[in-house]
Order: C-alpha cells, then sequence, then structure tokens
DNA sequence: GTTAATAATTGGAACGTTCCAACTTTGTCA
DNA sequence: TGACAAAGTTGGAACGTTCCAATTATTAAC
C-alpha cells in the first residue's frame, strides 16, 4: 500500500536521475542514452508507475489530450453499437481513448454530454445527433476550434465535417430493383417524416417511382417508428389499403424485421408472396430467415471512416470541414424473391 | 478567438473577484454570498468558461476523477449495448461519465485498455471480462484501490467485486418447464466449453434433467460459437442425431434464433414441431416470430445494478468486495409451443 | 464602544507533468 | 592547448485548479 502514487520524482529519485530525464523517457526521446532509458524503464516497472495523463496535458496546452467522444443517439440500436466498434478500432490503434455517451434522442441529454466531454478536454467529437438539433447547439464547439464530425445525420449550416450514407442512392436502386421484379405497388415503410434522413430515402424512392413510371403516390407512404414495433405497426395500415402493396421498401433494417413478422402474422410469406428490402445491413440480416434484401452501409466502415475524417483533422491543428458521402450498394438476398423461381407477383 | 482558454483567473478578474472565490462558486459552495454568486455565473457564461476537470483532479489526489470506464468483451452483442445503456444512465445521473472500449474477446486489447483508463484517473471499473482473463491480470488494479465489478462473467480469485445471472436456476427452470410440456429428449445448444458461464447454464440444465427423471445425456449437449451462426450449425448436428431431441435449451437468444433460422430451413415450424428456449431476453426477442420464449436476465439492469454497486465502492472509499446473483425469471412466449394449442409432441 | 461570533473573501502553496534554457561531460579539430 | 560541437542531463517555471490558513467585513451581544 503506498501512501500516495508514484509520480516521476519517485521515479526519478529511485534511479538516480532527474525528473527531466525521467520525462524524455516517457516521451521516447532520442535525447535520452541508451542505458539511462533502460535503467528508469525498469525502475518503472518495478515501482508500478502510472502516467497521469489529467497532470500531462495540463501542461502541453497546445496539443490536446487522446481522448476522443462518440455520442450516438440510440445505442441499442446494433447500427451504433457497430459504428462504435468501427470507431474504437481506429481510434485505439491511434493511442486515443473513446469516450462513449448515449443520448437516447433527448437534446438535453446531449448538451450534458457534450458538455462533459469537453470538460475533460476531448479532441474531438464524432457525433449522431439526436433528433432536432440544430447548428446553433454545435456552436460553442467550433468557436473552440474542437473538431468534429457528424455521423448519418448531417446538420444544414453547422460549419463541421460530416459522413452520412447515400440514402437517396440506396432507396433508388431498391424500387429499381423490385420494378424489374414486377413490382409496381411499392410502398416505403417506417421512419419519422421529421428527419432529413427520412427525406433523402423518402427522396430516392419517389424518383425511382417516377422514373420507373409506375408513378408517386403518397398513399403508398406510410410512417412509423423507425423500430421493429413500427413495422409490425406500418405494415397493418399498408395492408388495410384497398389495394394493398406487393413489395416495401423500409425505412431501415429494424422496420424490415417488424414487417416480415406483420406478414407473417397474417400468413404472408416475405420473399415468396411478399418482397421486402431493409436499409442498413445490420448483422442478423443475412443469418435471419428468409435473409433480407437491404441496402448494405457497413456500419464498421462508416465508424473507421469517420474516425480517420476526425484524426485527420486532429492532426492538422486547423479543423477544415469536409463533406463526404458514404456509398452504399443493394444486397439481395432472399426476402425480395429474386433468389427464389419466381418474384413476387402473387398476392393474398 | 480568444487565444488561450479562458480560466477562473480570467473569471475571476472579470467579475472583480479572487480566484478562490470563483473556485467555491464552481463546487457551488454555501460560503459564497448569492449575489457574487450570481454575477460570477454571469460572467462565466458570458466568457464561455469550461472547467477543466484535468486541472481539478490534480489537485484533489484524494476524490478521484468523474470517470467510469467500462470493458465490454462484444459490444456488437446487443446484450453488451443494452448493459452499456444501463450503466450509462446511472453513471450518468451520478455526474459521472463513461468511457467504453470494446475488447473483442482480446486479453491483449483488455490490458490495453484498461492500462489507458488507468492513466485518465477513472475512478471505478466495470468489466466483463474477454475469455481466458485471469485473477492475475486485475491484480494491479485491487492492488491500486481501484473499485472494480466485474458483470457477466465472474473470475475466481480475484477479490474484486461481481455480479452475474443465475445461470444454473435459469436453465434449471427452462428445462423443467419443457419436461412439463411433454418433452424428454431436450438438448443443450451452443456456446463455448471452456467458460464460466456455460459451466453454469449447463449445469442447470445437466441437474434439471437428472430431477426430471429423464436423465442426463452427454450426446444431447451440441456447443457452438455463441452467435446465431454458431445455432445454424449447432442445430444441423442435432438434427444429424439418430435420434433426434424435440427441443432445445439453448445458451443464449443469439443461438436461439440461429435454431429457428436452422428449423425453418428443414421446413420444421419452431413453436409448433420442436421447442426452442432463449437465455438474455434481448430487445428482438418479444417481436420476432415466433416470439422467443427466454430466459430475462434483463440487461439494462444489470448494467444499473452493477453501476450502483460500483458508485457504492467509490464512495465508501474502501473497496468492499461484493458478489451479487442477479435473478432471472422464465419469460414463456411462443417459440417453446406452450402459447400454441398443444406441446411440439409431433416430430418430423 | 468593545468584544465575539459569523459570513465572506483571499493569496499562496500544492498537485504531476512538460518545456525551456542552462549546464556538464566528452570528443574533435586546428 | 584552446575552441567548439555534440550528446546527455538538469533545475526551475508553468499549466488550471483546489485546499488551507489568514484576512476583512458584517452582525450580534453585552
Amino acid at each position: 500500500m503506498g501512501k500516495g502514487r508514484v509520480t516521476v520524482i519517485d521515479i526519478a529519485k529511485a534511479a538516480g536521475v532527474s525528473k527531466s530525464t525521467v520525462s524524455l523517457v516517457l516521451q521516447a526521446s532520442p535525447l535520452v542514452n541508451e542505458s539511462t532509458r533502460t535503467k528508469v524503464n525498469a525502475v518503472m516497472r518495478e515501482l508500478g508507475y502510472v502516467y497521469n495523463r489529467g497532470a500531462a496535458n495540463l501542461r502541453q496546452a497546445n496539443a490536446r489530450s487522446k481522448i476522443i467522444g462518440i455520442v450516438v443517439n440510440d445505442l441499442t440500436n446494433s447500427f451504433f453499437a457497430e459504428l462504435a466498434v468501427g470507431v474504437d478500432t481506429v481510434v485505439q490503434s491511434a493511442g486515443f481513448v473513446q469516450f462513449l455517451s448515449n443520448t437516447s434522442e433527448s437534446i438535453d441529454r446531449q448538451r450534458e454530454v457534450i458538455a462533459s466531454m469537453r470538460e475533460h478536454g476531448v479532441s474531438g467529437l464524432i457525433i449522431s445527433p439526436a433528433r432536432g438539433t440544430e447548428a446553433v447547439d454545435l456552436k460553442p464547439l467550433v468557436m473552440a476550434g474542437i473538431p468534429v464530425v457528424l455521423v448519418v445525420r448531417n446538420i444544414p449550416g453547422a460549419k463541421v465535417s460530416s459522413l452520412v450514407s447515400d440514402n437517396h442512392a440506396g432507396t433508388f436502386a431498391a424500387v429499381e430493383h423490385l420494378a424489374a421484379l414486377g413490382h409496381s405497388r411499392i410502398a416505403f415503410v417506417g421512419g419519422f417524416p421529421d428527419t432529413a434522413v427520412f427525406d433523402e430515402r423518402l427522396g430516392g424512392y419517389r424518383d425511382a417511382m417516377s422514373k420507373t413510371g409506375t408513378g408517386f403516390q403518397e398513399e403508398l407512404v406510410v410512417s412509423s417508428a423507425p423500430s421493429r414495433a413500427g413495422g409490425v405497426d406500418a405494415l397493418a395500415r399498408a395492408m388495410a389499403m384497398p389495394e394493398p402493396p406487393t413489395a416495401a421498401v423500409c425505412f431501415n433494417d429494424a422496420v424490415a424485421f417488424g414487417v416480415c413478422d406483420g406478414l407473417r402474422a397474417r400468413r404472408i410469406e416475405p420473399g415468396k408472396d411478399f418482397a421486402v428490402v431493409g436499409f442498413d445491413d445490420v448483422i442478423e440480416a443475412k443469418t435471419t430467415v428468409p435473409a433480407l434484401t437491404t441496402i448494405s452501409v457497413d456500419p464498421q466502415g462508416i465508424g473507421q471512416r469517420a474516425a480517420q475524417m476526425l484524426l485527420k483533422q486532429i492532426n492538422a491543428g486547423k479543423p477544415e470541414a469536409e463533406s463526404a458521402v458514404s456509398s452504399v450498394r443493394l444486397i439481395v438476398r432472399e426476402s425480395c424473391g429474386a433468389a427464389m423461381n419466381k418474384p413476387g407477383r402473387k398476392m393474398a
């Protein structure tokens, strides 16, 4: 039981050098003699020294800490969990460590969390903003020169970097594929209408419906919470129409799973009697039955790329905002009927 | 663009008081006059002051930082994502912030991550250890007096707190339920045999099989990776037996989903022709079709309780190790056949 | 009007590190 | 030999905060 913690001074004393030398060893400076270095390192191990980053980056006011913060709006959604894993892999290998917090779509919570991270001196932030976040909420961060990368949801007017999926292209491709399979009554299912992501995905759907000649019809858009339960609910409303759809492009995979659940409950077999396409390609998508046709956005990849963008900004010194769009691709599996013998043209 | 960051001294100067007074305001000390407090607060807001925790907990060597670390072995598993959310809710409301890292079952990574957290001065750690973690790996932490709560997996010999589910009781109840429904060939499916959790769950299964009179048979234990894919694989091996099982108690929900997938691929309807019971009660369990009968362990609840245990230790000062078992209960849904008319006695 | 108690405020020292400029030692060259 | 450079090493100051003991201002009591 050492009384206080062991410091560089203790090490210096025990190794018979000055604290300055110990500090140089810590920073792997080439200035220090090899034999001194090994001796100091030995003493550090022996005394169980642990580096105090707090003290360190108090002194070096210029270089900031080795912490990056990541703020997500719903960690229980596996999309974000995977995104966090992607971020973790790259920041970790750059010697950073990650602060992760979950806002549960609460703006207040988000404000607290970001404030707390600033207090801890994060070098940068990766944020998937809560619904309703405005450019002004990010103002203090850019004023302070803290690099920020927005992911998943962009915020117009905020002068920060962003990395979002090509939502428009995703749903566009999904509709084209379904049309090629012979579907014409294709619904757009799930998601909250007041979000940018919803607008983009809906836009891709709308444009593709127009282009393929079937035309866009407002009634085929059925919104809901972007969750499995929301999917079940939305499908019920869709099937209650006078002329129900034969296929659905879903807001995300969670909704798509819900749609499949709802179909089965009605004795309609997804992939056979009805085509379903998701969005995100979460891990479960390929193992579920029927395997889900979906738009792959590679959550881990996005996390990695966002982390790289952030590190670049941190190292560059001046935060040069940069906008990137992560490309997506359609992964055809069973739930759209393409992998079966015949496309799902016969309806219940 | 302020040149340097704004400090208490800047605030003091602008408000016409001393830095000590500003410090007292920061700590919400009752010593300071109300009018002074409001003036100082106003100035802080005006100048955009942000508290420097690094400097603060450098000075107060006794009270440690307001950071708690959480280390999980697989963040992509939604069980752990939910656990993290549970931890977050309670530590956040106690004014702490959480460091989250993912080890991906790598012992080396785990060591790095823990070292990094120590450097940042975490006040305590919640750890779901990577496979193969030994008591000696935690030694430095207990030596340093850093409170640790192990979750999910306990490590014998480590003198730290732990919170694990009552695995034995869970599988025991599952078997009893299936036996009551008329099953006798009940398999235990999935999981890696070299883990404590596996042993405990298998133990509950074994004891219940003996008690119900059907007896324990080694061949009915089919291990695999604890994932959806592992479940598909294990089921294939189980159905290849001369006398295949009519029911399965699965290592966890992921495996159970895989088993359902595998059954459907064989045109066997889970919940009707074959009974499936999972373990964990992840969110998807109740919305999937058929809804999964499972052992509820409430991941968020475990996270919350672990966080409470940790905070208690942090506040107590001396880390008094405490072992808790989180009780579980059987949630009967459709996949075991109980909610249907007849239990699944007719076999393929 | 003096003393005592209370309320509010304050300057300096300390926390553990890094930076800087200065210093010592050793080696090289004219 | 003296001058100079190179290689290592070093003490003190600084970073932004909190703690402590001391100080001043205010009120209460006699």
